[in-house]
DNA sequence: CCTGTCATTAACTTGACAGTTAACTAACCG
DNA sequence: CGGTTAGTTAACTGTCAAGTTAATGACAGG
């Protein structure tokens, strides 16, 4: 039973795994911007990115607004920020890993008490 | 053409976008696991995890060694920090566009002086 | 050496996604 | 109204990933 913060992380760093949808949020991390704007460095039709845009929004990363007819695409940072929170959050744990690492061994070269649970 | 590390992270994001192999990455940032281990939380075919296993390998956020006949999994936190960086500079890059946004407004309001790059 | 344990490979099904072209909608502009 | 600009939807193709079961490899230990 995925939360539903795991299922937005499912689709947010899907979205992230395409070099063009991260080029697009590159570039939207500058201002917003429109389809035709955003599809312009790339050989690819507009339609292509425009589906690109729909997994975007999809995965909530970027929100889209009407204006005229245009459709000007917006970052939405934080679902961006959901990504960096898990990131950071396990890379913590990990760092709390050698911590507990560098307690045990001070402990077992000061104290010397048995070398339970050295290895697996 | 697509750069080596651009390569690297579409492998990274992708592999962390399944729900069960961010919970793997999960055990490892606790510390190294054997297959059995980290497959036991999961209503998963053993060989499914061991694709799994094989998907985060190549995308380099974990390697395995051999042991007698085990695979004890090892997180490899480089691979998570790569992921890391590209959120973060591209989260600073949205903090400074408010920067200058910010900066921009000041201007108008104590000099007044035309209103150029206002919307697009 | 043969049996059990740990794990991978093989073969297959199913479903999702990237990309295309062609056709369509929406809105401005003259 | 008709044309132009901006963008999406439809239909189709090819590729790749997730999951399964069944068979196979690698190693320890009596």
């Amino acid at each position: 039973m995925p939360t539903l913060a795991e299922e937005h992380l499912d689709a947010a760093f899907a979205a992230l795994a395409d070099p063009t949808r991260r080029a697009i949020v590159g570039r939207l991390a500058r201002g917003d911007a429109t389809v035709s704007e955003l599809a312009a460095p790339f050989a690819m039709s507009l339609p292509g990115i425009s589906k690109h845009l729909k997994v975007l929004e999809r995965s909530g990363l970027i929100s889209r607004r009407r204006a005229a007819q245009f459709r000007p695409c917006h970052l939405e940072v934080d679902a961006l920020d959901q990504t960096l929170d898990w990131i950071t959050t396990h890379r913590r744990i990990w760092d709390e890993r050698f911590d507990k690492l560098d307690a045990h061994l001070s402990a077992v070269q000061s104290g010397r008490r048995g070398g339970k649970d050295a290895a697996r």
